[in-house]
RNA sequence: GGCGAAGUGGCCGAGUGGUUAGGCAGAGGUCUGCAAAACCUUGUACAGCGGUUCGAGUCCGCUCUUCGCCUCCA
C-alpha cells in the first residue's frame, strides 16, 4: 500500500517518495493578508490540513511551511495600480502593519476553529526582505534578471522550462489576448517584476541595490522555500489559480539559480464557487467565515469541504452545507452511542473499513471515498448495537480506536473534547452530567408512572436549551445540540 | 483568442471498460406511550450526436453548456 498524488506538473498520478525517507518538505501558499478570511481559504488550508495529517499519520515527519503575504502587492496588474494592504490601510485609516497584523490574527482564529493545525513555520514576507534580495542579487548576477529604473524583472527568456507548470510555454500564445497593457521598459512583455522601485508615498519599502522598495510577488515563495526546506521540496500546494503567473514564476526564479528542481510533486486545490460562480477577494460575492460560523458549526464546514475532493470544484449554498451537517450529525450519533459502553458479545471487525479509509486516502487524499467509508462503518456499528448481541468490548475498543484516528486525528471532523487550556470546560461539563443525570432520573420516574405530559415538558425544556434527549431501550441519553 | 478543468438520479458528490459509491431529501416498514435516533426496503442517473469494443459515465471525435486562468486572488 502507498501514497499516490496527482502532480500538477505531469498531470498524473504518481506514487509519492520524498526526497528523504521518513521527512516530508511541504510548502502551501498562504493568504494575502489584507482582509477575513473566506470559503476559499478554507478549501484550501482544509484541504492542505488533511494532506499533512494524512503524512503525519502514514508515518512521514511533515515540516510544514506556511508563509503569510504581508507585502501589499498590486491591485490590478503587476506594474500599475495600488498596494492592497495600503489600500485597505486607508480605508480603514491606520497603517500597513497594523492591517496586516489585524488580519493575520483574524487569519488563524478561523484556522483555528476549522481544526486546521498550525504549519511548523509561518513566515511572513517583511521578514524576509534580506532573504529575497539575495536571490534577486543572485539572478541578476547569473543573468536571469537585468535592472531598469529602479525595477528589476526576471528574464523569462532566460529560462527555458518557463511556463511548464501551467503549459503556457509559447510566448506569443502568452501574450495575445492578455488583458494587460505591457511595460515597454521590459525586455519581454512575460519578463516579471522581481524588485519595485517605491513610488510617491509608498509606505512599506526597503533599500536595495536597485532603489527603495519592494519585492514582486512571486519572489517571497522561492526565498522562504528555499530557506527553510531546502533547493527542492516535496511538495507545494495552492490554489490552482495560481498556477500561472505565480507558481511558474517559482519555478523560475528557484530553478534558474539552483539549477535543480524546486518542487517535486505540486498540487492545486480546485476553487470554491458560490451559485456556480467564481469567489472571491475582488468579486463582492466572497463568503466571509466569520460571517458563517455565526450560523454554522466550523466543523460542518470543514466535512462540508471535505466531502468533496480537493481537485474539484465546490459549489456553496445553504442546502449542500445542511446536508452535510446532518449527515456528520449521525457520524457523532454513533460515536456517542459507541462511548456508553454498553458492551455486548457480539464480534465486530473494522478491519475492512479501515482499509477502505486507507486505500481512499492513499489514492490521492480522496477524502470523500473516505469519508464513505465511514458511513458504512457507522451503519454496521448501529446495527450491530442494535442487535440482540451487541457489540465486545473488543470490537468497541478497535472501532473507537479507528474513528478517533480516522475521523479524528486524520480528519479533524470530531469536536475535540476538554483540549489543554480547556479545563474549565471540563469542570463544567462534569456538572453538567451530574444534572442531566438528576433530570433524566426524575423523568424515567415520571414516564414510569405513565405522566407523559411531565416527561415530554422536561425533554421540550431541554431541547429548547438545546440538550436533546432520545429514549432507547437502555434508557434515555442526552447529547448537546447546535 | 490562448491555456486548463468540468457537465452524474430531486439536491450535494465519488467513480478512467464489466456484479453497490456515499450523504441529504422523498416513499414504505420495524422499534417506541409519543417524539427523536437507529435499522430494513425503495431510486435502473451519467449534456447531445456519432465512433471504438463482446461490453462505455468510464476510451476517441464532433456539438452544446458551464467554470477557472491569461490582472491581485486559496
Amino acid at each position: 500500500m502507498s501514497l499516490f498524488i496527482y502532480n500538477s506538473l505531469s498531470r498524473a498520478k504518481e506514487q509519492f517518495e520524498p526526497l528523504h525517507p521518513e521527512m516530508v518538505s511541504v510548502y502551501v501558499c498562504g493568504p494575502t493578508v489584507y482582509g477575513h478570511a473566506h470559503l476559499g481559504h478554507a478549501k484550501s488550508y482544509v484541504s492542505f490540513d488533511v494532506v499533512v495529517r494524512w503524512l503525519r499519520q502514514s508515518g512521514y515527519r511533515v515540516k510544514y511551511v506556511q508563509n503569510i503575504t504581508d507585502v501589499g502587492h498590486l491591485t490590478d496588474d503587476a506594474d500599475e495600480g495600488e498596494d492592497k494592504i495600503m489600500k485597505q490601510a486607508r480605508l480603514e485609516k491606520t497603517d500597513p502593519m497594523e492591517i496586516s497584523q489585524f488580519y493575520t490574527r483574524s487569519f488563524y482564529e478561523d484556522m483555528d476553529m476549522l481544526g486546521v493545525l498550525r504549519p511548523n513555520v509561518a513566515p511572513t514576507a517583511t521578514a524576509h526582505i534580506p532573504e529575497q534580495i539575495a536571490l534577486i542579487e543572485e539572478l541578476v548576477k547569473t543573468g536571469h534578471a537585468y535592472e531598469v529604473n529602479g525595477n528589476v524583472y526576471f528574464s523569462v527568456e532566460s529560462f527555458p522550462g518557463y511556463g511548464k507548470l501551467s503549459g503556457r510555454t509559447d510566448p506569443e500564445a502568452r501574450q495575445s489576448g492578455s488583458r494587460v497593457e505591457t511595460r515597454s521598459e521590459k525586455r519581454d512583455p512575460s519578463d516579471f517584476a522581481l524588485w519595485k522601485k517605491a513610488e510617491e508615498g509608498h509606505l512599506m519599502k526597503w533599500r536595495s541595490p536597485w532603489s527603495t522598495g519592494y519585492p514582486g510577488w512571486h519572489l517571497e515563495c522561492s526565498a522562504m522555500s528555499m530557506k527553510y526546506l531546502g533547493e527542492t521540496i516535496d511538495i507545494h500546494g495552492g490554489g490552482m489559480e495560481n498556477k500561472f503567473p505565480h507558481h511558474d514564476c517559482e519555478i523560475a526564479q528557484a530553478e534558474s539559480v539552483t539549477g535543480k528542481p524546486y518542487v517535486r510533486y505540486w498540487m492545486h486545490n480546485n476553487m470554491v464557487t458560490v451559485n456556480g460562480t467564481k469567489m472571491g477577494k475582488s468579486l463582492k460575492n466572497s463568503v466571509n467565515l466569520k460571517d458563517i460560523f455565526r450560523d454554522i458549526d466550523p466543523l460542518v464546514v470543514r466535512f462540508f469541504i471535505l466531502q468533496s475532493h480537493y481537485r474539484s470544484p465546490l459549489d456553496y449554498s445553504e442546502t449542500a452545507v445542511k446536508a452535510s451537517a446532518t449527515g456528520l450529525e449521525k457520524l457523532r450519533e454513533t460515536l456517542r452511542r459507541l462511548k456508553e459502553r454498553r458492551t455486548g458479545s457480539g464480534a465486530f471487525d473494522v478491519e475492512p473499513f479501515r482499509l477502505r479509509f486507507i486505500e481512499a486516502m492513499d489514492d490521492d487524499f480522496n477524502t470523500p471515498v473516505a469519508i464513505a467509508a465511514l458511513f458504512e462503518l457507522s451503519k454496521a456499528l448501529n446495527a450491530a448495537m442494535d442487535s440482540s448481541e451487541g457489540v465486545s468490548e473488543a470490537g468497541r475498543q478497535e472501532a473507537l480506536a479507528f474513528l478517533d484516528m480516522a475521523a479524528g486525528g486524520v480528519l479533524g471532523i470530531l469536536r475535540q473534547d476538554g483540549g489543554a487550556g480547556e479545563g474549565n470546560g471540563e469542570e463544567l461539563l462534569k456538572r453538567l452530567e451530574c444534572v442531566m443525570g438528576v433530570l433524566l432520573g426524575l423523568r424515567a420516574e415520571a414516564r414510569q408512572n405513565k405522566e407523559f405530559a411531565l416527561s415530554d415538558k422536561i425533554r421540550d425544556r431541554l431541547l429548547e436549551a438545546g440538550i436533546e434527549i432520545k429514549d432507547t431501550k437502555e434508557g434515555a441519553s442526552w447529547s448537546i445540540k447546535n
